[in-house]
RNA sequence: GUGGAAGGCCGGGUGAUCGCGGUGUCAGCAAUGAUGUCGAGGAAAGUCCGGACUCCAAAAAGCAGCGGUGCCGGGUAACACCCGGGCGGGGUAACCCGACGGAGAGCGCCACAGAAAACAAACCGCUUUGGGACGGGUCGGGCAACCGAAACCACCCAAAGUAAGGGUGAAACGGUGGGGUAAGAGCCCACCACGCUUCUGGUAACAGCGGCGGUAUGGCAAGCCCCACCGGGAGCAAUGCCAAAUAGGGACCGCGUGUCGCCAAGCCUUCGGGCCGUGACAGGGCUGCUUUUGCCCCAGCAGGUUCGGGUUGGCAGCUGUAGCCAUCGUGGUAACACGGUGGUCAGAGGAAUGAUCAUCCAGAGGGACAACCCUUGGACAAGAUCCGGCUUAUAGGUCUUCCACGCGU
RNA sequence: GCGGGCGUUGUGUAAUGGUUAAGACCUCAGUUUUCCAAACUGAAGAUGCGGGUUCGAUUCCCGCCGCCCGCU
């Protein structure tokens, strides 16, 4: 955590920490050839936008992402419902800027994994790619 | 009470905190914020049918091909759906099920078994007659061995009659009983089945009664086919508009240089007119073919194929109607139709309903039962242009009507 | 959204509506060999699921399930 964060949080949330969302396929497609940490209820992936790019370079921005092998669409929705949910917890808080994030659904695990589970294990996932990261 | 039949409804509720999509209002230049309100299903699914809507410029008729439907009548915008009826099958019954036109148009197939598998005959068999004479028996002669006769039985041959019977098979050219006969046979009779038909009932499918025919009728059309009826193609990523960027493309194919007129503006003029433009005819193109109306083209153009380049934005279509929901009335056996009153209920655009907690309602397991306590834990499954159906998936709960059996009064 | 195709032993393929679904590779067992390989002999193993038509269905029809492909 450093200061600048911080300041972050003094100022009002909505305005600057707004989570953009990814629909590009060509996104998804950068992110999956970085770095990922595989957990039993999703996959974690994260790349450093670099500045070329035409976007807000401040911004963290997060897709999600579930297969036909997750199931029907009652449960593809469901996983990533509770995707979105870890991730609008956490990455405000926790997540770096001018970073992408994507979110990958694993088959009958996200749906039912306990809620506080998935949560640790988001956090323990970012920790370490931030850490290879440094 | 037990077992069953048909149909309908619900398919978690309440509260708190944090969050999501649409939209109204307010604030703000804007980004956005505050606040109010609305926010998945009975199947939203499968995409199996039928439509609405849009484009192919639009439309009609015929032929061919392809596909579909298939007892009758009605309902409906339409249907392969629904309702009622008929027929056939199942069930003690309530009730359920049925691709349910045609095998007197034609072609094809019917393995194995069986005498024979589709013109109906042949074969075995049965009967009569004629012939034969190895055997048994009869008669005659003879003590006997044996000899002779006739042709009774069996056997062999031939002719004629017959289709009752023939282990089979999914299926065998009507069935049962009686008469009849040399043996038999619809040969004759009764009943049943089948075909044709008068009359009656019914809109019809069909049913009933009677008459006639002696049988002319095998099965398969979810094999080809015939008959009747229906169907043009593509699909909301349809289609229309706006903006930006790039480009105002290349190659090939196809068609194509016609005739007669007109002259407002512009240009040329030798003042007749010509170019451009425009009208008609001819020609060419436009659904598989033909025809008709029509549309397009004619100095280069629209059409087809292909190569290359740009964009991946916004708005409309987009949810309010063949509406739907609730309720009432009228007509109809019903499906449904008509009318009155009230309400109006997701409209996103890579796509919104989630997380946590508390409590209640069902459910499952355990504490020996109950009260009670603990643990666990909500079926199938989520709109993507919109409707009407069908099919498939579905934990559990609940209501109504009906049937059979048992018990009580 | 629209459309097409295919499901047969473990694998990739055959089979006109008609015996017990054929053959190849693989697997297993045996023979042979000091052992292995090769060869030979033998065995095991299948019509995606549920209905229907038919005397009889891998085949024909209908409904599900799964897989693959195309167009917009």
């Amino acid at each position: 955590m450093d200061g600048k964060n911080a300041a972050h949080k003094e100022r009002s949330p909505a305005v600057s920490l707004r989570l953009q969302t990814l629909t590009k396929r060509a996104d998804f497609q950068r992110a999956s050839r970085t770095a990922h940490v595989a957990k039993p209820g999703f996959v974690l992936q994260m790349r450093k936008r670099p500045d070329t790019e035409l976007v807000d370079t401040d911004a963290i921005r997060i897709g999600f992402t579930c297969s036909k092998k997750v199931g029907n669409a009652v449960a593809r929705n469901r996983a990533k419902r509770r995707l979105r949910e870890i991730a609008r917890l956490a990455l405000p808080e926790h997540g770096l800027h001018g970073h992408d994030y994507v979110l990958i659904g694993r088959k009958s695990t996200t749906a039912t994994l306990p809620f506080t589970k998935l949560q640790s294990d988001f956090l323990h996932a970012l920790g370490i790619l931030h850490g290879k990261k440094k």
